[in-house]
DNA sequence: ATGAATGCAAACTTTTTGCAGGACT
DNA sequence: AGTCCTGCAAAAAGTTTGCATTCAT
């Protein structure tokens, strides 16, 4: 943890950039919350809980820079608001989601399954792959188990 | 053309919705920019050329309705705004972009290479996938071109 | 005449920007 | 002293909503 702190650190200031502490408590937020992916909003909120004088204008101006460095990753969802997600090790984000439209549930993949993919989009587009993004949306498991209990009932249809 | 307005219509009226001139003049716009990935303001600008009356709000209201009946798909491709796609007669929408970090032009592949990860997915997680969306970030032949073209002022970095 | 659909304007949400004050070197 | 950074407030940008009017049955 303190290890990463201080990655991001010297990855600021090999830009120009200092770690102020609203920046710290920011990383640290992402760094605790890292399964999830957080809004603007709730960084913001949860930052405020170590550092309450923060500004929101900070953490947009915080996030928008940690992106810029590639320590973060800015998504979307189709939410309507920014999402932010920490990047691995690689500095790759291959996470796959599979998004269920029945009970809104995300699950996550971290394997990458693409590897072939973006070795043929090289050789055949002259296309040099630097990130990717694969979501799928569909049924979970749960739900299709609930669906399956379910049919009884669904004869209207 | 016609007949896939028509279908269109049937779709609506099947719901007890009706093809006004306005949802007309939407999804005719749509048709002939099949393309491209429309945002609202888009599409407004360009029913406004059809039907000058009409008012963004509709415009809104009208792919909000032709989203609920899976006959466009609205998508995000993180730039802050929502884009619009007319759904193939599939229904799945296999898209695959590829999104140039450098000059931002976006190249579309409609083939599918996804199939042998749906059935892995299917079987491995339980889930059955419904659509899904593939994005790669990278950088473009072109740009892939002038950059090797560029190396010897670029000295410096 | 009844309910659906529209245009306009206002409201709302998320994100960005301007600016004066503060902190660090 | 100079530059980067911050908080606040205002502004933008995108989208949604309320309401009076119009349209089609």
């Amino acid at each position: 943890m303190e290890a990463r702190i201080e990655k991001v650190k010297q990855q600021l200031q090999s830009q120009g950039y200092k770690l102020t502490p609203q920046r710290e408590a920011t990383v640290r937020v992402l760094l605790e919350n890292e399964e999830d992916h957080l809004s603007a909003e709730d960084v913001f909120m949860l930052v405020k809980e170590k550092a309450p004088e923060i500004g929101l204008a900070t953490v947009y101006r915080t996030l928008e820079l940690l992106s810029e460095m590639h320590v973060v990753e800015k998504m979307n969802f189709g939410d309507g608001v920014a999402r932010y997600d920490l990047r691995t090790e690689s500095n790759k984000h291959h996470h796959h989601h599979l998004i269920c439209v029945q009970c809104g549930s995300m699950t996550e993949i971290m394997e990458d399954w693409l590897i072939p993919l973006e070795e043929r989009l090289e050789k055949e587009y002259g296309f040099s792959v630097l990130d990717h993004r694969l979501d799928f949306q569909g049924i979970c498991a749960k739900c299709n188990a609930a669906r399956a209990s379910e049919t009884k009932e669904e004869t209207d249809k």
